[in-house]
DNA sequence: TCTGGGGTCCTAGGACCC
DNA sequence: TCTGGGGTCCTAGGACCC
């Protein structure tokens, strides 16, 4: 995210940044994508589970009221009361959610000439106009999207995307808000105390590690940061720190990004192992299953990789050895897509990351990062003793397509996936949107 | 050959977000 | 307080250069 420094913002000529911005986010969103191609589940309490059914990630609002802490605990821990319960689980189902997300985006997007699709049910955009009117605008976008694709939203209108956060915080603790609320509207008597209201912890940026740290300068609300000396917060914290200052006091510091999120400048392929891992010959095979996924989204993404790097850690507190974790980076020859150039560096980090023989580490979780990323189109054929096998990764992807997943792989990454590893989706829904065989069906 | 100052590049790690 | 996977930004410190 591209920002402003706060030395720059004396002057503030840009006209953007005199109009507000609306933070329309989704209700619970993935709870409510599980609702709309089952109208069955309106009402009832509904939660999406993380990739192999391990914890909570979502919760509808009738789940949340039944347990508020209900987001993050582990499935096989509140399996058998939420049945009792009547609560309805279901894995994840990513296909789905990714499809919703980009048609409510598309409506979101239609009232503003500036958006910024923060994250898959988060966007920001600008709104000019005051009072009655944004509010009739907010009302405006919640009813659209509701109707054409079935997903409630939240419409937090403020001077700055802090405030527009502050703002969302009134909307959910508020139902008479009607999912609703222009910050800027309250007098600033109103906005001090709203803001001392609300610990500072539960400001968009700032987490308990601040929150502690602050909490030693005597600073607890929100309203104590607006007022806090922004010079010193700058020294004593961080720059990013003392933005949220002045959005606070409604200074825009953080951009509206507009294009759309370019290309990743990072990937990642990491997963926790269904049983604690010990053996090198097991890590290497981990290893090169997942340096060629995350090679997969390389390509997808149409991008060359300049550095690997593949990280293992154990839990946290692994029966009493203190967490461990282990990570090495390489440059790559060259910048590359190609699956074999990939796994090769994979191969060549492995006996550096685990130099003996895994002395009794029990490993927990392994991830293959890929770094230093630029668009495959820029960059010329140079190295000339790589041989013409640029099509490789092509040929595998398609066939990956086409088969699966296990189809094929270069070496040891081609193995099948071992018993015991597939990802669990138990209580899958169906990916009415983006697979023929799982449309739904309309009862006459 | 250890003595000043300044700059850039790279990497590791912290902190945060959804 | 540790529950899963995938990200971004910032800072400090080391290597290296002139």
């Amino acid at each position: 995210m591209r920002v402003l420094d706060p030395q720059s913002l004396g002057i503030q000529d840009d006209t953007r940044t005199r109009g507000s911005i609306a933070l329309v986010d989704c209700v619970s969103f993935y709870a409510s994508c599980e609702r709309v191609f089952e109208p069955a589940l309106d009402g009832r309490p509904i939660i999406v589970l993380s990739n192999n059914d391990g914890c909570v990630v979502a919760a509808s609002p009738e789940a949340k009221q039944i347990d508020p802490d209900i987001m993050g605990k582990p499935w096989f821990k509140i399996e058998a009361w939420s049945r009792m319960a009547g609560v309805v689980a279901r894995s994840s189902n990513y296909e789905l959610y990714g499809s919703l997300s980009a048609r409510v985006m598309a409506i979101i997007g239609k009232h503003s000439a500036w958006q910024e699709v923060y994250s898959i049910d988060e966007s920001f955009i600008g709104l000019t106009g005051e009072g009655f009117e944004l509010i009739a605008t907010g009302q405006r976008i919640r009813s659209e999207v509701m109707q054409s694709t079935g997903v409630p939203v939240r419409v937090a209108i403020g001077a700055t995307k802090t405030l527009a956060k502050v703002a969302a915080l009134g909307i959910k603790r508020t139902p008479e808000m009607n999912g609703v609320c222009d910050f800027s509207a309250y007098t600033p008597a109103q906005q001090s105390r709203i803001l001392a209201s609300i610990p500072v912890t539960d400001l968009w940026g700032v987490a308990s590690r601040t929150g502690k740290k602050l909490a030693a300068l005597g600073i607890f609300t929100a309203k104590d940061l607006r007022d806090a000396d922004a010079a010193r917060i700058r020294k004593r914290f961080s720059v990013v720190l003392a933005r949220t200052v002045l959005e606070l006091r409604g200074i825009p510091c953080i951009e509206l990004e507009m294009q759309p999120p370019a290309q990743k400048e990072q990937l990642i392929f990491s997963r926790s192992f269904s049983r604690k891992l010990t053996k090198p010959d097991e890590m290497a095979q981990v290893t090169a299953m997942y340096a060629q996924r995350v090679g997969q989204r390389l390509r997808k993404q149409g991008s060359l990789a300049g550095m690997m790097q593949v990280w293992a850690a154990t839990g946290w507190a692994d029966e009493g050895t203190p967490p461990h974790s282990t990570s090495v980076t390489v440059r790559l020859p060259a910048p590359t897509d190609d699956p074999i150039e990939l796994a090769r560096a994979a191969a060549f980090i492995l006996p550096k990351l685990f130099p003996k023989e895994l002395p009794g580490v029990r490993y927990a979780r392994l991830g293959v990062v890929l770094n230093d990323l630029r668009p495959a189109a820029s960059t010329p054929m140079l190295d000339l003793f790589s041989a013409d096998d640029r099509e490789l990764g092509a040929t595998l992807d398609g066939i990956t397509q086409k088969l699966g997943r296990d189809a094929i792989g270069v070496g040891v990454g081609g193995l099948k996936t071992p018993p015991g590893w597939e990802m669990k989706r138990a209580m899958l829904s169906k990916r009415a949107t983006t697979e023929w065989d799982e449309l739904c069906e309309a009862a006459a």
